[in-house]
DNA sequence: CTAAGCGCCTGCATGC
DNA sequence: TGCATGCAGGCGCTTA
């Protein structure tokens, strides 16, 4: 469900709620998920502990606990984390709760089961579980030089790249349709063959319409609402994605749909125009 | 090494 | 009404 924007917007929302409370105790349900719960190491390391901080990194909630072990959460496809009085009526899907000790619960919901729990111990090595992420888009090292190397003699095409979590980490399917229509590249394009303009487009095109999200609270396409249960506001703002057969808001052509990588991508045929292909001649042309 | 495809799951919309 | 199909904000694994 949530790309980068939307997770940024749960954070914020998480930490006024979470930030110095103590959680006194968790409950698992009994469905597996992606990767197993941290039954144990909840027990031994987040049970009876303070909160000390709430960040994201990449697509991870995580949620620092006084004894310096880390609760690390995704929320996949169709993740949620909403607060509950103590007590109140379960949901289906619902998959942990952390009891406060303002009789509050924060509950992970997650109807796919394509999320994660994971505890990080306080011995463990805190980068371990992001060794191999690119940066995040909102990093320095988001340059058009560092894409530009890393993109060097590779034929992927662009939008793959930008989803790609060990180039850059927080772009999904929604956002990087947008961010090549603003910039004017289409999603086709082999990542080598993208000018060093074209880079520059795409690193200030990300920060742009990445920080014009997460301001309108998120895109709600279908599921995904906050912290406090609300949904996003930017679905109205999107310029391509989910605007197949529709007008383009610059040139007033048609949005063109493709699946790239298995996703659908949205892009228009006139203002992103599809790469050259290079004739081949030993093929018959017409 | 890269690139592409599948599978993990549930729920919803669509078409017959 | 039922049933089959395809699709969905992610991501890791397998296959060439």
């Amino acid at each position: 469900m949530p790309e980068l924007p939307e997770v940024e917007v749960i954070c914020r929302g998480l930490e006024p709620n979470l930030l110095a409370r103590t959680i006194l105790a968790i409950s698992f349900g009994t469905q597996a998920m992606r990767l197993p719960l941290p039954v144990e190491e909840s027990a031994l390391w987040i049970t009876g502990q303070k909160i000390t901080g709430v960040h994201r990194r990449a697509k991870f909630i995580l949620i620092e606990l006084a004894s310096s072990a880390t609760l690390m959460i995704h929320l996949g496809m169709t993740g949620r984390l909403n607060f509950f009085p103590a007590g109140s009526a379960l949901a289906k899907h619902d998959h942990v709760r952390w009891l406060l000790d303002n009789h509050m619960e924060l509950r992970f919901n997650d109807t796919r089961r394509f999320g994660s729990v994971q505890v990080i111990g306080p011995g463990q090595d805190k980068a371990g579980p992001f060794a191999g992420l690119g940066p995040d888009p909102f990093w320095s090292e988001f340059s058009a030089g560092y894409l530009a190397k890393l993109a060097d003699g590779r034929k992927t095409p662009v939008k793959s790249f930008l989803m790609d979590n060990r180039v850059v980490t927080g772009i999904g399917n929604i956002y990087a349709s947008e961010i090549l229509f603003s910039s004017g590249v289409n999603p086709t394009k082999p990542v080598k063959k993208l000018t060093p303009r074209e880079w520059q487009e795409i690193v200030v095109n990300s920060r742009l319409i990445l920080n014009a999200a997460i301001a309108c609270g998120g895109t709600t396409i279908a599921d995904y609402v906050n912290s406090r249960g609300e949904k996003g506001l930017f679905q109205t703002k999107l310029q391509v994605y989910g605007r197949a057969g529709e007008a383009c808001p610059n040139c007033g052509g048609q949005i063109n749909q493709i699946r790239l990588g298995g996703r659908a991508s949205f892009y228009c045929p006139a203002c992103q125009p599809a790469p050259l292909t290079p004739v081949k001649m030993s093929k018959k042309r017409d």
